[in-house]
DNA sequence: ATAATGACGTGAT
DNA sequence: AATCACGCCATTA
């Protein structure tokens, strides 16, 4: 855990409230355009509050998953952010 | 060190 | 729209 695993965490930690990044561009942004699916790994073992992965969803659009209650909380904290209801 | 895994992505069916 | 299969990569077992 080092290189790639400090720079996704940067990364995510630097998405503002209110907003959110898809996995592929903080892969990208991270330094490793094809590494979507680790970036996921990563944030799925990730447990540092710092990090706010929850606000990173799919690229389709789909909200993906989250290892603190599910996507059902992801989403949850997602609206709850951006104000809407 | 090698094999399996997964919070993904895209194209094909 | 839904599902299947394959690729890609760091982490974990």
């Amino acid at each position: 855990m080092n290189d790639f695993t400090n720079r996704v965490r940067e990364v995510v930690s630097r998405i503002p409230r209110g907003k959110t990044m898809t996995y592929k561009e903080v892969a990208r942004q991270a330094g490793r355009p094809l590494a979507h699916r680790a970036v996921g790994n990563i944030l799925s073992k990730n447990y540092d509050s710092k990090v706010p992965c929850h606000r990173v969803i799919r690229s389709d659009g789909q909200i993906g998953n989250y290892n603190r209650g599910g996507a059902e909380q992801k989403a949850k904290l997602l609206r709850l952010e951006q104000g809407l209801k």
